[in-house]
DNA sequence: CTGTTAGCGCGTTCAG
DNA sequence: CTGAACGCGCTAACAG
């Protein structure tokens, strides 16, 4: 099987009598070249089958049309979510996208700003944060490649890089407002790990609902998480057997929630009835429990698009935000007793 | 802010005083060089902060060290899954991964075909077939380029290219056997659409699995889904409609297993108690519903993998194997009354 | 409007 | 063991 070999301007430019120069102005459309020979070349580059070889333009042009998408594992569901909104918008604007997996920690993230970006020379990155590190990511923006951060920590905002991120705050005030709405006025919260400021965040908003409503807050309605199922199943058998009485549990996130509700349910405790409960995410498993899970939509394709816009602004030398913050909002189910599935 | 030139082999060769030539044995770790010159080289590329360009070598070599991995959409969870297995084995293997979704239908394919792919000169490609199309993949295997399915339709088999699929027919014979070994004999089943072979194999299966153990098949206990959790309970309304008896339902996805689930307790009937459920697939949202969902694993991170490791070998010329099946597995959760998470 | 010349960064003959 | 020269496919600068 032999190998045909590829058709490149030259050839079309022999067939059309012309030079390469002449054939490269027509097929990228220029000003400076004259319509009947423009017409004739990309008839017969059609004819011949030519491709245009993005190698060849990316190592003269220094631009590959292609994005590098940072993440620190493909556990997480959410970044299906994330991904699609990336990929739509990038596919739209003519963009790849090179997926880059953080697995193996710092090291990763060396390789990928020291060896692979520059090696690759991707138009730029975008990244979802690893919990708890940005060492040398700095560097790239600092030299010049546009990064967009999607993340939701303080300490990362108004740095070198513009981020997305969601209204973590008012999201958990919308919800706890809710339940206080609904009569609920001893409102437990599992949280997550106090090293995350999406864990702060969100109970920060529960705090300032309750102090809004003049509900005061207790220490005792407290209970710690780490984001997974079982913490949440732990929390609700924890609070339980404290005695402490509650008539609603806010988990700081659905993992959560779905392993209260496990709990609530092992105990004999009837939701919404006895206890309402009310999670953060809208993952999808939440909307399949009995009875469906009330939560905080977070609309993780809208940061997914966002960072794509952003970073391609970048690249194409637009001027782009520094910070975009896309609200979360509520979603209605059955957990918390007020029926239906009403969205604000 | 002056962006500074790139550092290439070309200064290396000046500042070791050599040739580019020396330079380039040297980091390829060609046996043709002196020991020591090897050694200062290296030294040196270190010292100037040396990244090899990607680009200029792909232009050279026509190798890209990129697998391009083309997906229907991001919005069946299991992708994740499947894309966690791809990353894993080609992150270890130097590979990076470029994704091509192809939401825009066929127009997507061909353009993937005919233009993205040699483009882009990637090194093969791993496909995620899109329901029922495969018009000019064929046209890039016959040209050379290694492509891998990822899917279970026969009639792709023994084609142009390997595949990878998993075990249908006997994951739903092994669950349906369970089924009747818990005593349940009037077995239901919610099928997917008739056009998949998918849904043809679990039937298949589910059917041998009742002939086998002498149980008659009933066509009236055979209802259609369309795999989305709506089809799921409104297949369990019609069956509770119908009159019909049964003792158990088998759902051909976990989705409609968990609106099945939903109907069911609508309906006020109890899971297991009244009637066990079982699903296929091993969604994550099956393990936190009440209760737990009784279901097959289909394998996808192995499947990821697999296919990995498969276009990989094709990319530098090693055999491979045509056609990889990876064993589904039974999950025994609590939907169908045998209790614990045993697995077999 | 078109051609000439040059070079992006690298690997690879073919000579020594 | 090393160097000179060439070409992968394309665009850009400078002439005309």
């Amino acid at each position: 099987m032999q190998t045909r070999r590829r058709v490149t301007i030259d050839d079309i430019a022999r067939h059309a009598g012309v030079t390469k120069t002449t054939v490269s102005r027509a097929l990228n459309a220029r000003p400076d070249v004259n319509p009947e020979t423009r017409d004739r070349i990309s008839e017969i580059a059609e004819r011949l089958g030519y491709v245009p070889s993005a190698t060849a333009k990316v190592l003269r042009t220094g631009r590959s049309h292609t994005m590098g998408m940072a993440l620190p594992s493909f556990t997480w569901p959410g970044i299906l979510e994330i991904l699609r909104g990336v990929s739509d918008v990038l596919d739209a604007l003519g963009y790849q996208v090179t997926l880059f997996p953080l697995t193996r920690g710092e090291e990763a993230e060396r390789d990928l700003v020291f060896r692979v970006m520059p090696s690759l020379q991707m138009d730029g990155l975008i990244l979802i944060l690893p919990p708890g590190m940005l060492r040398y990511i700095g560097e790239l923006a600092s030299r010049g490649v546009p990064v967009v951060l999607i993340d939701d920590r303080v300490e990362h905002r108004d740095r070198d890089f513009p981020s997305v991120g969601t209204t973590n705050v008012s999201g958990a005030r919308a919800i706890t407002r809710h339940l206080l709405q609904l009569g609920r006025r001893r409102i437990a919260i599992i949280t997550g790990p106090d090293t995350q400021d999406v864990s702060k965040n969100r109970l920060a908003g529960y705090r300032l609902a309750l102090e809004e409503a003049g509900v005061p807050f207790r220490q005792e309605l407290v209970v710690g998480g780490n984001f997974e199922p079982p913490s949440g199943q732990a929390a609700v058998e924890s609070l339980l057997a404290s005695g402490q009485r509650f008539d609603a549990v806010f988990a700081s996130n659905d993992q959560m929630a779905l392993g209260a509700l496990r709990g609530l349910h092992a105990a004999g405790v009837c939701v919404p009835h006895d206890v309402a409960l009310a999670g953060f995410d809208d993952d999808h498993a939440g909307r399949f429990t009995i009875p469906s899970l009330t939560t905080v939509h977070q609309p993780l394709y809208e940061m997914g698009s966002a960072a794509a816009r952003t970073v391609v602004a970048a690249a194409e030398g637009q001027p782009s935000e520094r910070h975009i913050e896309i609200p979360a909002r509520l979603v209605v189910r059955e957990s918390c007793g007020a029926g239906g599935e009403r969205s604000s």
